[in-house]
DNA sequence: CGGGAAATAT
DNA sequence: TATATTTCCC
């Protein structure tokens, strides 16, 4: 039952209460979290109490007012559940409850998370699940607050309170030096030897590889190397080697993608490549979660790169109106700290709470207008985190899409609307009918840029995204969507995309990039229309059912867009005065051909990511 | 020292 | 398994 270390000297007595009907659970609990309390270390004192019956748990609680730090409980008991007990423990001894169940379920975690709980353990649990315990008991008792630190506030990188973690670094080293001390079983069953030397392990969020993205283009993939790269990031915090690391993981990504390009179209049979392609999926730029997209949709997709504003436009995604325009950071996780990103600590602090999931589909807590997501895939030891905090990224010369109001509703226009100051009120109605279908509604005007492309590049050669014949042509094409568990709600998709080269780097990066900071350009750069942020400039994602690519089979075929819900010949747009630099091709050899090019690392340079998706979506965590 | 591949860790 | 870190070699 209860070990007791005596101890004087001890910086820290950790008494903790476990309930547990089952006493498995109890004694494997209770000796993991004693595996931490090293016996010949006098700064840490460790006193578990396991308790099958909550009721029993309450009168021990009673009878030892104020001993315990914190109660981790069960879920499902017969006597009281774990949420009975919590609220009777919050109640009368005002003492944080971690939850502790092998209920995976969203709905049981966000209930006990919101109920109060300090943080949910989904059983069975890990060395990193107690480290999380250990870490918070040590928070708890110190007044030392676990956090978040202010991710969009002081710049600090993700971390637990300085003190708690030297302090808690301190002990693990100790705990963890192997030197006069024979390893035995306990050791190998929870093993944490992290020295405070250890690297913080940098999550590479959607925002920070936008950034990489950026840095890569302005220096050109050729000549970014890791130190040059990290120049251009100037990202605090951010070392040569997770840089070098990402590109290494990015090259692979960019020679997948390269050899799938370079195969003839005519094997590009549907399925198998988008399979093979899943990785484009996330070049897509769904709202899953906000969006209130259904069917026959214009999605923004992956695609065409960063088109200047001048004269020219951006797509925005079809945001709901809540939406707002991402701006993580980059994450630095302790490597301590698996758990620790979430729950009433944070919660205090407006953070989230995070999800275990099996599923992966992120379900972040809104917090206002602000809402941030964590991600933490069962206990493992991933912590996918998104923030999307920060102010409302109205990108100047970005297409304004007259968006969540008209979609909405699901009938009528969408318009597309320029709004950009910079432009000259292009208008591109397109509309969708009653039925889902895309028809023309409206048509694209020239700007004085002289390209009615719709996109104008400001006189720069650029590639048309759809032919001059009108269509969307042959560099459409739709990718099926990597984990079609996110799009249970709405059917499968294809994200189409079109391509465009990016013509202009992005501005220089002038400022260090502390972390926190929305990552748009400098003030006067905003007209440059970069998409800062992480948003796909433009692309037609094209939806429902598509194959998987979509290439044409003739010249003059149009590619293949679903089930006729959304069907590209219906946009018909003004052919350009002035033809594009670049003809799309128009024969499938030539698309054969071209597919290369259009693969280009250029190309793949391009895309933005958003920020909206995943990590585990992302490109190149697929490739 | 720095780049990059490979091994290793989580 | 995926991805971040670390090592190793050039």
């Amino acid at each position: 039952m209860a070990s007791n270390q005596s101890s004087d000297s001890s910086l820290f007595r950790i008494q903790i209460l476990i309930v547990d009907d089952d006493s498995t659970t109890l004694s494997v609990v209770s000796s993991m979290l004693k595996a931490f309390s090293c016996k010949d270390n006098h700064k840490l004192e460790l006193l578990v109490v396991t308790i099958k019956n909550p009721l029993d748990a309450l009168s021990t609680l009673q009878s030892k007012n104020y001993v315990f730090d914190l109660v981790i409980t069960d879920l499902h008991m017969p006597q009281m559940n774990g949420m009975e007990l919590k609220k009777h423990v919050h109640e009368e001894f005002n003492l944080p409850v971690i939850i502790m169940s092998s209920d995976d379920s969203e709905n049981v975690i966000l209930r006990s998370l919101e109920g109060g709980a300090a943080f949910y353990i989904v059983k069975p649990v890990n060395k990193d699940d107690i480290k999380s315990v250990w870490r918070y008991a040590v928070a708890t008792k110190t007044g030392k607050s676990l956090s978040i630190k202010e991710i969009g506030g002081s710049g600090e990188p993700l971390s637990i309170n300085e003190d708690v973690n030297s302090a808690i670094n301190n002990e693990i080293r100790k705990y963890g030096t192997k030197e006069g001390r024979q390893s035995t079983e306990e050791d190998k069953e929870v093993e944490i030897h992290q020295p405070a030397t250890k690297k913080q392990k940098l999550i590479w969020t959607n925002a920070l590889h936008n950034r990489f993205l950026q840095a890569i283009h302005h220096i050109g993939l050729d000549k970014a190397v890791p130190k040059r790269i990290l120049e251009c990031m100037s990202v605090r915090g951010l070392a040569r080697e997770h840089i070098a690391s990402h590109l290494q993981k990015y090259r692979i990504f960019l020679r997948k993608v390269a050899e799938r390009g370079g195969i003839s179209s005519r094997r590009l049979s549907g399925r198998a490549l988008g399979s093979n392609l899943a990785p484009f999926s996330m070049l897509k730029n769904v709202q899953r979660e906000y969006s209130p997209v259904t069917r026959a949709s214009i999605q923004p997709g992956l695609g065409g790169s960063t088109i200047p504003a001048l004269g020219g436009s951006s797509f925005r995604g079809l945001l709901s109106p809540n939406q707002q325009a991402p701006s993580n950071n980059y994450l630095f996780r302790s490597p301590h700290s698996q758990s620790l990103l979430f729950g009433t600590a944070n919660s205090a602090n407006g953070a989230g709470a995070n999800l275990p999931s099996h599923g992966g589909v992120p379900n972040g807590l809104t917090h206002g207008t602000s809402p941030m997501q964590m991600y933490q895939p069962q206990n493992q030891a991933r912590s996918y985190l998104q923030n999307f905090g920060g102010p409302l990224l109205n990108r100047v010369g970005a297409v304004g899409i007259d968006q969540a109001a008209n979609y909405r509703s699901g009938v009528g226009d969408i318009g597309i609307t320029n709004n950009s100051l910079y432009t000259n009120n292009n208008y591109a109605g397109i509309r969708v009918t009653a039925d889902g279908h895309l028809i023309r509604s409206g048509q694209m005007q020239l700007n004085n840029n002289g390209l009615s492309n719709g996109f104008s590049n400001g006189g720069h050669p650029g590639w048309m995204n759809w032919a001059s014949n009108g269509n969307m042509n042959a560099a459409c094409m739709g990718f099926n969507i990597a984990s079609p568990s996110y799009m249970d709600q709405r059917g499968s998709f294809s994200s189409g995309f079109v391509g465009a080269n990016q013509f202009f780097p992005p501005p220089p990066f002038t400022s260090v990039y502390d972390g926190n900071t929305p990552m748009l350009p400098p003030p006067s750069q905003h007209q440059l229309g970069l998409g800062y942020g992480g948003q796909n400039d433009f692309v037609f994602g094209l939806t429902n059912n598509s194959p998987s690519i979509l290439l044409g089979e003739s010249s003059n075929q149009q590619p293949q867009i679903g089930q006729g819900e959304l069907n590209v010949s219906d946009m018909v747009l003004e052919p350009p005065n002035n033809p594009p630099a670049y003809q799309l091709p128009q024969s499938v050899d030539e698309i054969s051909t071209h597919l290369h090019e259009l693969l280009t690392p250029d190309f793949l340079n391009s895309l933005h990511i958003d920020d909206n998706t995943p990590w585990s979506e992302q490109p190149f965590s697929q490739a």
